[in-house]
RNA sequence: GCGCCCGUAGCUCAGCUGGAUUAGAGUACCAGACUACGAAUCUGGGAGUCGGGGGUUCGAAUCCCUCCGGGCGCGCCA
């Protein structure tokens, strides 16, 4: 609908343009077109008279005045003013406004869908955790953003497949690994201790009694009484224990293990993720791209373009010349490749497989890395402006009055899974996704729990089920509706201000796919129900005439197709029944 | 110290590419509405110098500068 009025006024801006009133030069690409916050300006309103008036050397009121009087017949438009400095209102005509309730329940779950104006193929990696424990409350609202995010391009149109991306190598593995190893041969009774700064969580256990299960004493060892970590810091510890744990167990043995502990792993991350109704389309592991050509590849082709140097022994790119703060190492004095070499690759890997975008929701800690990534990826070759990437901030729990303090390292955490079962798996989506990404979360427990009855998302369910109960009661009454006979022009103001916001809904798609964000589709929501429960406390649906009662059964219909949409897009439910 | 994000009603937050001389919701507080399709609802009310100060212009919560306050990041870690 707002496409259409663009279209009217593009047209008449086009028609000035060849009875040389205004130049082409001033019209800009998109004529804007909003909806007035304030009643009585009209269902839509362009300031494109004000925009242009300057350029085009007329005042604002006598080019709206110009611009209204080209404006071709339509059907859709019952009349138009100008009003204040020089919009130009719209007033929306009562058949096109019934025709909206006609349209939801023709199209049905495709209402809203589909519009964009250029379907692109994107992938969407999101969450990535390490997989060294189970995921807490702020990998969690990075999954509940990614997966509505994902959702929501691929309802505007989009064809999304979504990736996490394991980070399956280098030292944390292996403190993973002997971590669980130490809690196996516990359970049988060996004195030997984990360090303290080693995994600490239960889920160390768990992995561990399931080893003891499927590998009884494989991982054995006699001379696990040998084994003393030592050394002056914690890292130190760490990684003589590594080693001689390595050493006992022969590198074979111990890759075995390494390769369980993280299958197990990826398993609790999965499930995790599933408990809000999170599925990934692929798994992507970082040795996917170290134990390939790519990772040298990804180097030689910065070299090749000239931004790698030596210095000091390693070697550098050079990121300065492409808007990064400074250079980074690419490859250390030790030979050993960088974390941000396999990730240059990895990118350029996921940038080459015919995707026209990639996007990245990446935690609050990796922002000073966009830079870097950026510059990696345009020093490549690529373009960097096909890589978007999304911050979300943490999410801050409270308990009360008190901040619960997060360390997966310590094993101090909130996990997903309890915030889950605490809440449920609708509200902890809401209310995630009820914030911007980018705006800090502080996430009160008590509060959350306390009020849940008070949860925005019951309020948005609760409307679906009043209408699911409205069909339910015609049922039980034996009504007869005829759906077809539903076209009485309705009158009442409660009911008029439902199909105007009925009708937003593909307009609500289009701009939070376009700006990638899904809390517009909550507040929106939220609108909606507000409006629809308005309309229900005001009318009586069953109890009108049959022609009327069948057009209000039509309205609420539409409503529920649009909640049951929309519901959809946030991965939340809408429950016939509370 | 430098960089990025944030600062809107007591609290939690919206405000779409700057727009309509009264800045919006929810929550909390106060007062009302069920012999009626589910009161997890609705109706009304008070509450804010949009962190402070400059600037850009017809017009600023929105853009620029500066200061204050908060978060995060600034490794040859991953």
């Amino acid at each position: 609908m707002k496409h259409k009025i663009q279209q009217l006024l593009k047209q008449s801006l086009d028609a000035l343009v060849t009875a040389k009133e205004i130049d082409s030069a001033v019209l800009p690409k998109i004529v804007p077109v909003e909806r007035p916050r304030r009643a009585g300006q009209g269902d839509y309103a362009s300031g494109i008279a004000l925009a242009i008036a300057r350029a085009a050397g007329r005042k604002p009121r006598d080019l709206a005045m110009l611009i209204k009087d080209n404006l071709p017949p339509s059907t859709l438009v019952d009349s138009t003013e100008i009003a204040g400095p020089g919009f130009i209102n719209f007033f929306i005509s009562e058949q096109a406004l019934m025709d909206v309730i006609t349209d939801v329940r023709e199209q049905r779950e495709n209402y809203g869908t589909g519009v964009v104006e250029t379907a692109d193929s994107v992938l969407l990696e999101f969450v990535s955790a390490n997989p060294t424990g189970p995921l807490h409350v702020g990998h969690g609202r990075g999954a509940a953003y990614g997966d509505t995010l994902a959702r929501l391009l691929r309802a505007a149109g989009h064809q999304v497949s979504t990736e996490y991306y394991v980070n399956d190598i280098g030292r944390q593995m292996d403190i993973l690994t002997v971590s669980v190893w130490i809690r196996y041969l516990q359970l049988e009774g060996d004195t030997i201790l984990l360090p303290k700064a080693a995994y600490q969580g239960d889920y160390i256990v768990d992995i561990a009694k399931h080893l003891r299960q499927c590998h009884d004493a494989r991982f054995d060892s006699h001379r696990a009484a040998e084994i003393e970590a030592k050394g002056s810091s914690d890292d130190e510890v760490l990684d003589s224990l590594i080693r001689q744990v390595r050493q006992q167990l022969g590198e074979e043995r111990f890759n075995e293990l390494r390769r369980f502990v993280l299958a197990e792993m990826v398993e609790v991350i999965r499930t995790d993720l599933g408990t809000i109704g999170v599925v990934h389309d692929e798994w992507f592991f970082e040795s996917q791209v170290t134990q390939s050509e790519e990772l040298e590849a990804a180097i030689a082709a910065l070299e090749q373009n000239g931004c790698v140097y030596e210095s000091d022994g390693a070697t550098w790119f050079r990121s300065s010349d492409y808007g990064d703060e400074k250079d980074r190492v690419l490859r250390r004095s030790n030979g050993e490749l960088t974390y941000f070499s396999t990730d240059i690759a990895y990118h350029l890997n996921k940038l080459r497989r015919g995707h026209d975008l990639a996007i990245n929701v990446w935690g609050a800690d990796h922002h000073g890395y966009i830079a870097r990534m950026k510059a990696a990826v345009q020093a490549a070759g690529e373009d960097a402006e096909r890589l978007h990437i999304h911050i979300v901030q943490f999410a801050a729990l409270w308990r009360g009055k008190q901040k619960i303090p997060m360390s997966t390292r310590a094993g101090e955490f909130v996990s997903l899974q309890e915030m889950v079962d605490d809440i449920g798996r609708d509200a902890t989506r809401f209310f995630y996704v009820l914030r911007k990404p980018e705006q800090h979360l502080d996430f009160d427990l008590e509060l959350a729990k306390s009020q849940s009855n008070e949860n925005p998302v019951y309020y948005v369910q609760y409307a679906h089920a009043r209408i699911c109960s409205v069909f339910r009661q015609m049922k039980e009454r034996s009504i007869v509706r005829n759906a077809n006979n539903g076209h009485v022009p309705l009158v009442e103001e409660v009911e008029l201000n439902l199909i105007r916001q009925i009708s937003r809904f593909p307009e609500v798609v289009e701009s939070s796919a376009k700006s990638f964000e899904p809390h517009q589709i909550a507040y929106y929501l939220r609108d909606l129900s507000t409006d629809f429960h308005a309309f229900y406390n005001r009318v009586r649906i069953l109890d009108s005439e049959p022609e009327l009662r069948d057009t209000r059964l039509n309205l609420i219909d539409s409503v529920r197709q649009i909640l049951v949409n929309g519901l959809d897009i946030l991965g939340v439910s809408a429950p016939e029944s509370m």
